[in-house]
DNA sequence: GCTCTATTTATGCAAGCGTATAAATACTCC
DNA sequence: GGAGTATTTATACGCTTGCATAAATAGAGC
């Protein structure tokens, strides 16, 4: 040991899932703070208590770590969507209706998520990676969700081929996606849960049948 | 004259408000090409034909500008809409046909109108000033709609107290918001007028009363 | 046509950016 | 416990950015 004062950083090596994860999460927090123009490698570097130089060794270039963490905001939402389906997967109509308020409640109608959401969109616009990334992502949310229809409009009893299903699936993610936009917006001018509720009346006369069960299940 | 080579640019003095448009415009053409992060105060002005300083004197800051820009569109966009009513300002539901065709057409219905609202919708939430810009403009836009939603339903005779048409406003306003994104995002894998179509059906369906107007006008 | 000033250009600066690369170090395996 | 390697740090480079400031000039008013 000499005279040195500054020492050099210590560190754990860390598994490579555990570091991308950690390296993905810095960056949605940064983004979540100041936006995506906030989201630098030294400021993501420092929120995961690691070296700007680290990032570049996990991730070639900065746009693939901001699609990743694109990707994975995506995926977390509709994981939580699909978590609040386990939990009433009796009754077709119900599990549609817990879809809807799940996604048109805490914490997927949150102001962060938009703020990821809005920066991202803003660059599909110029990166087709990314309006790839999208595009899978919104068709996929959209296919489940016209599965569920289907299967809701059966149970009803209505009709549901496909050229009706489609057409609902695409009015019904417009309702969802604006509502969930207002609220993420400006979610203090509404009451508690009168988004999900307009949601779901709306989706009902849409759909023209009820969301309630029946059966009285769950 | 000397035997100095570089010569200063000519220029022409500009009113200041051709100027500002014109910065305006150039930063909308510079944001819908590359993006926000494309919006360089060094772009702006080469595509304005002007040297950089020239923006510091007519804006502060480039925030200023941006913020400019952005209520630049949202004004645009309010405009169109409101043109189409001028249109068919017979019967009130023939009124609120037009308007939500007109949100989810040409040339509101727009990728670059996306990208432009996209943009700034991530720096509402960290500049509070743009926020407040934002929280104007949907208001203002969605009690246009109420009005128009009230009076087509007195129109066709069906109750219209304030505690509906909120509610009604609400909800059509996220099938116009989600078409319109539905359509931005992704208007190729639509046929012509579907969207706008899907959104008539839907909001009949809202309202529980029939767009077309009865006594057969424009 | 001269003067005066608002407008515009030109230049530069300090900060921050993403990326490259070499050195250091924690952990693995024998 | 020593060697080897994958992981991490440290440093620096070249560029771009927004902003500041001084010099130049177009056009209005007399």
């Amino acid at each position: 040991m000499n005279a040195e004062i500054a020492t050099r950083k210590s560190f754990r090596r860390e598994g490579e899932d555990k570091r991308r994860e950690d390296l993905i999460a810095a960056t949605l927090a940064c983004v979540a703070e100041r936006g995506l123009a906030g989201a630098t490698v030294r400021e993501i570097a420092q929120r995961a208590d690691v070296t700007a130089g680290l990032i570049r060794y996990y991730f070639p270039t900065k746009d693939e770590l901001i699609g990743a963490a694109y990707r994975a905001v995506m995926q977390r939402m509709t994981v939580q969507a699909s978590d609040a389906l386990k939990s009433a997967n009796d009754d077709p109509r119900a599990r549609l209706y817990a879809f809807v308020t799940a996604n048109l409640g805490q914490p997927i109608m949150d102001p962060h998520n938009l703020s990821l959401w809005a920066g991202f969109i803003a660059l599909v616009h110029a990166d087709p990676a990314m309006a790839a990334a999208h595009r899978d992502g919104y068709l996929g949310f959209r296919d489940e969700l016209e599965i569920l229809i289907r299967d809701a409009l059966r149970s009803a009893g209505a009709p549901a081929e496909p050229r009706h299903t489609r057409r609902h699936a695409i009015a019904i993610n417009a309702i969802i996606d604006g509502l969930w936009l207002e609220g993420c917006l400006a979610g203090d001018i509404f009451s508690d849960g009168e988004l999900a509720e307009t949601g779901i009346t709306s989706i009902e006369a849409v759909l023209g049948i009820s969301l309630k069960a029946e059966g009285g299940a769950t």
